[in-house]
RNA sequence: GGGCCGCUAGCUCAACUGGUAGAGCAUCGGACUUUUAAUCCGCUGGUUGCAGGUUCGAAUCCUGCGCGGCCCA
């Protein structure tokens, strides 16, 4: 129960700063009477004593004149004990102190580098002397000083001048151990980036995969576009969607779970190549390779097929790797893998009679034959579905995980692609690839159905579908189909999973790692 | 959704078979002008995730719930 928060707000209303009152509604120093409260009122009071002072411990703005990360690189092999005669005005998280009598050796933390500030109190003019007494590890500070060497050969900046640029009310975690509790690491995101060097390393391969993306794809004249993300119909994809409202429409409107179909519509008015790459997002179970939200690049290219499209895909993922890490020979999990040269290519029928051991297995092989081949694999199955969607269910089982070094799997059937054109020779099959690393899908792509009355076709046999109870099934999208009869010409769609292709690239098991914040269930309130 | 594991001080972790809840770091006080997890001395800090139950006695055993992790579907 809070003391006093009659008093703790009206203090707020006239700015007092009465540090012994620290009671917020909802942030640190709530009444809880542990360590934790007294070291958060001992900062506050230490804010209130700096505005006594004059000392504005949140203030407006800050000039540095390098990073850390260029004071680093400037000056990369001083000799012990070297001066440099140059002065900088850096900034940062103070993370560590160390204090030595009337020597003080505090660490700047930014942007993920470290510099020392050497710092005998001696040196300092009169207010950053006082104000050294009321810093704590966690606040961000300026320094203005010479950079030199220590007599042990530490980089440093020998300050006369210490600004406080923003001062921290709750305490960084163990300094040693940093932050371990992967609950806390989510939630938190803010203190993991602090205090664990590693936590910073798989979004800065994030950022630089997604720079390399949208390189290439401009590069190769694609034209980055924006589609809604609020679908009256859910689309593009066999997943469940999120439901929302719109109040003054009053209608339902879904979260995309792909931006296929809008995408194909601008192919369709006359954009030759276009690309989105943007969230989306799917109602279902969430797992280490599975978050409701993910990012996918997805890319419509007039005139072209899957093969053209197996081309694209080699380019754009061998190029992230060399963007984000210089090299195509990658270590995922301790394992082995080499992005180098063209892909392995392989038909999805191939792979399940291979792995079944029925090389006369086929997609018109009695649908009775099929289920004792998954009961012999101990391959679920169900009554409803025909010979692709057994074999699809074969290749999940038996196959996918299998598929270590980059694989494009190809030709899947028709029934289980309702989007991706008939192939040109095969005719149970569409011309479909997915591409597969270390086991996992990264990839899916197709020359894309373009005929209207087919997919017309197609929409209604997943209608069958969903009625027959399948959640996924797709729903039929009269403004889409109104496109295709437009007319449209070949087409070779890709859509890339962003997340994963970073959980390879960055070698991480988790997608929460690559993901800034993660979805979670909301803390329950203490 | 199922199975297993976890939740103890701000952080990282102990606490044997049910018997007074502890350590390191951080905080707080003191010493120290070249530290690097600085060192040394001293002091604090707890609703053991939550709610019940069993027991003379529960961090520990039981039930339910919450949150997370791993594996499976």
């Amino acid at each position: 129960m809070r003391s006093r928060p009659r008093a703790a707000c009206e203090a707020r209303a006239v700015n007092d700063d009465r540090p012994d009152t620290p009671d917020t509604p909802d942030g640190p120093g709530a009444d809880d009477a542990s360590k934790f409260a007294e070291i958060v009122a001992g900062r506050r009071a230490k804010v209130a004593d700096l505005r006594a002072s004059g000392v504005e411990p949140y203030p407006v703005r800050f000039r540095p004149s390098h990073t850390v990360a260029q004071v680093r690189l400037e000056h990369p092999d001083l000799e012990p004990g070297e001066e440099t005669g140059l002065f900088v005005t850096v900034a940062g998280r103070m993370v560590a102190r160390r204090e030595m009598g009337k020597l003080r050796f505090l660490v700047l933390r930014e942007d993920g580098h470290d510099l020392q500030l050497f710092c005998p109190v001696k040196a300092l003019d009169e207010p950053s002397r006082a104000l050294l007494t009321a810093l704590d590890v966690g606040d961000w500070i300026g320094a203005t000083g010479e950079v030199l060497a220590t007599k042990t050969g530490e980089l440093s900046v020998k300050p006369t001048t210490i600004t406080l640029l923003g001062k921290g009310l709750r305490p960084l975690p163990d300094k040693w151990h940093g932050l371990s509790d992967t609950e806390q690491r989510f939630r938190q995101r803010e203190v993991d980036l602090t205090v664990n060097a590693d936590a910073r390393r798989a979004f800065d391969v994030r950022s630089r995969v997604l720079q390399s993306l949208r390189a290439e794809m401009h590069e190769r004249g694609f034209v980055e576009v924006e589609t809604p993300m609020l679908h009256p119909i859910p689309g593009g994809a066999a997943a469940q969607p999120f439901v929302t409202h719109h109040n003054a429409l009053d209608t339902q409107l879904y979260l995309r779970i792909a931006p296929e179909l809008y995408l194909k519509r601008l192919i369709a008015g006359g954009m030759r190549r276009v690309f989105e790459i943007n969230r989306s997002f799917r109602n279902e179970g969430m797992s280490t390779r599975h978050n409701p939200e993910f990012t996918m690049l997805e890319s419509y290219a007039a005139y072209d097929d899957y093969h053209d499209v197996m081309e694209l895909t080699e380019a754009l993922m061998q190029r992230a790797a060399i963007d984000a890490l210089g090299t195509l020979e990658l270590t995922y999990q301790g394992r082995e893998v080499s992005l180098e040269g063209a892909f392995r290519r392989v038909t999805l029928l191939e792979l399940v009679r291979e792995a079944t051991g029925e090389p006369d297995l086929g997609y018109e092989t009695d649908p009775v034959g099929v289920r004792a081949i998954c009961d012999r694999h101990g391959v679920h199955h169900e009554d409803a579905w025909g010979v692709g969607k057994l074999v699809l269910e074969l290749y999940e089982a038996l196959v996918e995980h299998t598929l270590w070094d980059p694989t494009f799997v190809i030709d899947y059937p028709v029934e289980v692609s309702p989007l991706a054109r008939k192939h040109r020779s095969e005719p149970h099959v569409t011309e479909r690839f997915e591409v597969i690393v270390t086991g996992r899908e990264f990839g899916n792509a197709f020359s894309e159905l373009t005929d209207p009355d087919d997919q017309r076709r197609r929409f209604e046999a997943q209608a069958r579908a969903k009625a027959a109870g399948d959640v996924e099934a797709m729903v039929l999208d009269e403004s889409y189909l109104r496109a295709m009869e437009l007319g449209m010409p070949p087409t070779g769609g890709l859509g890339i999973g962003v997340d994963r292709l970073v959980m390879l690239l960055a070698d991480v098991a988790n997608i929460r790692d690559v993901i800034l914040f993660p979805t979670l269930r909301p803390e329950g309130r203490a």
